[in-house]
DNA sequence: ATGTCC
C-alpha cells in the first residue's frame, strides 16, 4: 500500500493543488520536493493528479530562471490532448464500434512518402499534412484549418529521420487514448457556444504524444542541464518533437471523425490541442522563467482547458483563470488510485472480462490488449469531482462542460 | 510512455 502525502516536506517556493479529500501517495510529494530543490527551480506547483516517475514527478509544473532541464520533460515530449467539437447528435454504438475499427486498420497516409511526411510535420507540425501529396481532402482541410503550431522553429531534424512516421495516427499504451465523447449539462454556456460545444453532441477527444522520436530525443539529452543559449539546439528539437505529437493527435482525430461521419468542415463546429509535456518562457514573480509542465495542461490567458478523467468519469473543459500561482497550469487529468500490477490483479478479480469493455456510464472500450485494460480500469483512477473542485477553489480555471466518454479506443 | 528484449 501506497504511504499518504506529507505536505510539511516541501519548502516555500513549492506548493500543492489539493483539497483534502484528493489522495497523493508520498513518493510524489518527495519527487516534488526533491524537483523543488534542484538549482534555479523558482517555483513548483504539484496538481491534484500528481503522481510518482522515475524520479520526476508527474502532475506538475516548474518554473527555472535560467535553465532547461529536458529531464523534467522526459520521453514522452508533446503529448497531450485534442479536442474536436462536432454537430453529429446521435450514433448507434454497434454502427460506431464497426467504424472506428475500421477506422484504426486504415492508414491515412497509405499513398503519402514517408519521408516528405515526416519533413513536413517536423516543420509545420498538423498544418503540414494538409500539404502532401496523396493525403486524404478531408484531412487536408482539417489540416489546413489548425492554427499556427508554436513560433519556436523546429530544430535540427538529423538525429530523427529513423522511420517514426509510421507512428503518425497512432494512440500508443499507457494513459493514451482516442476517444467519442457527448457533452453533458453545460455549467458555462456562453464559454461552450465560443468553444463549439453544445449539451448532447459528441466530441472526439485524442491523448497522444510523439510515441518513439519524443522517446529518442529523451534519450539524447538525457542528464543535460541548459542554461543561456545553450538551451537553443534542445528546444528546437522539442518544438519539432511537439509538432510531430500535434499532428498524431490529428490524425487520430480524424479517423474517428471518419468513423463518425463526421469528416465534413461543416460537421466540425470547434476545439483545441494542449501539449501536457513541454518548457514555455513565462512570466513569473515579474521575471521571465523557463516554465516546464510535466504532466500538466496549460491554462493560459482566457483559454480553454481540458482535464481528463478515465473511460469511466467525464472529462472536463474548464476556463482559464491566467493564475500565476498555479503556473498557468492546471491537472491534465483524474490521476491514478492504483499502480499497475495493483490494478491488474484487483481488476481482474473484481469483473469478468465482458464487463471490462462498458462502463458505468454506457460507454464501450475497444483495447486488445488484456493487461492494459485492466490497468486502464476506471476503478484504478481516482474520482475527478474533487480534482475539479481543488483547481476551483485554488483559482485556476473555472468548469465549462463535462465530456461522458461513449467509446474509447487503446493502442 | 516507449521500443525492445527477455
Amino acid at each position: 500500500m501506497k504511504a499518504p502525502a506529507d505536505s510539511a516536506a516541501l519548502p516555500a517556493h513549492a506548493r500543492l493543488v489539493a483539497r483534502d479529500d484528493v489522495w497523493l501517495e508520498g513518493n510524489a510529494v518527495q519527487q516534488l520536493a526533491r524537483v523543488a530543490a534542484l538549482p534555479g527551480c523558482v517555483r513548483a506547483v504539484g496538481m491534484p493528479d500528481l503522481h510518482a516517475g522515475r524520479g520526476i514527478p508527474i502532475g506538475a509544473a516548474f518554473a527555472f530562471a535560467d535553465r532547461v532541464v529536458p529531464e523534467l520533460i522526459g520521453g514522452d515530449a508533446g503529448c497531450g490532448v485534442r479536442l474536436v467539437a462536432t454537430s453529429i447528435g446521435r450514433m448507434a454504438p454497434d454502427a460506431l464500434e464497426r467504424r472506428a475499427r475500421q477506422a484504426m486498420d486504415d492508414d491515412p497516409l497509405a499513398e503519402c512518402d514517408p519521408r516528405a511526411v515526416f519533413e513536413r510535420v517536423w516543420e509545420r507540425g498538423a498544418r503540414g499534412l494538409a500539404e502532401l501529396d496523396g493525403v486524404p481532402e478531408a484531412l487536408a482541410r482539417l489540416a489546413a484549418a489548425e492554427l499556427e503550431d508554436s513560433l519556436r522553429p523546429s530544430g535540427d531534424a538529423s538525429p530523427y529521420r529513423a522511420g517514426y512516421e509510421g507512428a503518425l495516427g497512432s494512440v500508443g499504451g499507457g494513459n493514451h487514448f482516442l476517444e467519442v465523447a457527448r457533452v453533458g449539462a453545460l455549467r458555462d454556456p456562453a464559454s461552450a457556444k465560443a468553444l463549439g460545444l453544445s449539451a448532447g453532441e459528441l466530441v472526439v477527444v485524442a491523448h497522444s504524444g510523439s510515441r518513439g522520436l519524443g522517446g529518442a530525443l529523451g534519450q539524447r539529452w538525457g542528464g543535460a542541464v541548459l542554461e543561456g543559449d545553450a538551451a537553443e539546439p534542445y528546444l528546437g528539437e522539442l518544438a519539432g518533437a511537439c509538432r510531430f505529437a500535434r499532428a498524431n493527435r490529428l490524425l487520430l482525430a480524424y479517423r474517428m471523425l471518419r468513423a463518425l461521419g463526421a469528416s465534413r468542415a461543416s460537421t466540425i463546429t470547434g476545439g483545441l490541442d494542449l501539449t501536457h509535456n513541454d518548457v514555455a518562457r513565462e512570466a513569473v514573480g515579474g521575471e521571465l522563467a523557463w516554465v516546464h509542465r510535466k504532466g500538466a495542461a496549460p491554462a493560459r490567458g482566457s483559454d480553454f482547458t481540458v482535464v481528463l478523467g478515465s473511460r469511466g468519469a467525464p472529462s472536463w473543459v474548464m476556463r482559464s483563470c491566467d493564475a500565476e500561482a498555479g503556473l498557468r497550469s492546471v491537472a491534465h487529468g483524474a490521476g491514478r488510485k492504483m499502480g499497475r500490477s495493483e490494478a491488474r490483479e484487483k481488476i481482474a478479480a473484481r469483473y469478468r472480462r465482458r464487463e471490462l469493455v462498458r462502463t458505468e456510464l454506457g460507454g464501450r472500450v475497444v483495447c486488445d490488449d488484456p493487461a492494459l485494460l485492466l490497468e486502464e480500469h476506471p476503478d484504478a483512477y481516482k474520482p475527478i469531482e474533487p480534482v475539479i473542485e481543488s483547481l476551483v477553489e485554488a483559482g485556476l480555471a473555472t468548469p465549462v462542460a463535462p465530456l461522458v466518454p461513449v467509446l474509447t479506443v487503446k493502442r
